[in-house]
DNA sequence: TGTCAAAGTTAGAACTTATAACATATGTTA
DNA sequence: TAACATATGTTATAAGTTCTAACTTTGACA
């Protein structure tokens, strides 16, 4: 995995990183004009190169927003996790601070968030070996919350509420079709409203 | 649902119904290639007429859209009434019903679910007179569930975790992130699972 | 050092959105 | 009924888009 923090410039014919670049620069534009309104020019452009370089690269537009989708992916499951570990084995907690996650993931990135969601991506098959889900991730949670080492259909079926819970909550928000303000609540008194009715 | 095959054809130098044609010419390719590669030249294509003819009717790409995603919402509004209606007043049935419709008619009319939903359209200011928002609705039939004349911040918490679930059961359906063969369940028994978490 | 493949380039085809200028039909009014 | 104004078509065109083709530069390595 190549580290993407240091930004090479371009410095002669060959740019160097030229993909990490599109990547960023096409995240960005997302984030800007929406998952809609983005151009490979003008990801070209901020790269610093000619519309025709980033086919060099990705076979096409939608590759280009495929590659933004899973790297968001990524970035979304590792802040589950990260936040997840910081409370005990086995509490509410820890199922609450997944959602929580999960909607201010799609709050903080609206744009890679949607993409994510906004099609069909052929991404499932790639990820399936070596990747966790998801969903895989919130089973093991609803488990060990209830003691239980085996992810049965009733496991199953509560993760599933869990997770299109904050699902729709996601969306929601950043359409702006609701806010905590419509309602007397917060982010957290929502999260636990619901994991309390799906959990007992 | 009607198809590009009813669209009726232009006659004389007038069309009569190009407006209208339009609107159902983008509604039946956003629904068959996506909200994304929907192009205002091919739909006057479908029309008939030229490619600079729709800016007689629309300001731009995304108003065209935009008529699709509002009709889509009238739609889908009256299915619910309709559907609901069929249900005594105050029973639990209605509450499931809304439901149904809603996922139903996000599996039937993807595309124009994820078009109302995919941008922060300024519709919401046009309909806030005369027209009955969803979640107005939601909240009056779960106040008549409970049996209570006014809408509280305890109706209206309730039915927005039902509006939420929902939503988020129709996304993850329509992005195939999910299917009701990976649980051992069908979408009547989800929605009555929820249902009744959410009302008790 | 010479060759090859990778990764840039420019040029251009086939689209697209959107506007401008022009044409024709329709409806109101003198 | 004639004439005008307006609505709603048209063609032509500018500017922008995706993506391919053909050419060029560069770095890696035998």
């Amino acid at each position: 995995m190549k580290n993407s923090g240091d930004i090479k410039q371009k410095t002669g014919y060959h740019h160097g990183d030229l993909r990490a670049q599109l990547v960023e620069a096409t995240r960005v534009l997302v984030e800007e004009k929406g998952p809609d309104h983005f151009s490979v020019s003008e990801a070209a452009r901020i790269a610093g190169v000619s519309t025709a370089a980033p086919y060099r690269h990705f076979s096409d537009k939608d590759a280009m927003l495929l590659a933004v989708a899973d790297k968001g992916g990524e970035r979304h499951l590792m802040q589950m996790q990260s936040e997840v570990s910081k409370f005990p084995k086995g509490s509410i907690d820890r199922i609450i601070a997944m959602g929580r996650v999960y909607v201010n993931f799609a709050r903080n990135e609206p744009g890679v968030f949607r993409l994510k969601f906004s099609r069909k991506l052929a991404a499932d098959q790639q990820m399936a070996d070596d990747d966790v889900r998801p969903l895989d991730f919130v089973e093991r949670e609803v488990a060990d919350y209830l003691g239980r080492a085996e992810i049965d259909d009733d496991i199953r079926k509560r993760a599933f509420l869990l997770w299109t819970f904050v699902h729709g909550l996601s969306f929601l928000l950043i359409d702006e079709k609701t806010s905590f303000t419509d309602l007397a609540v917060d982010l957290d008194d929502v999260l636990t409203d619901i994991a309390e009715r799906v959990m007992r």
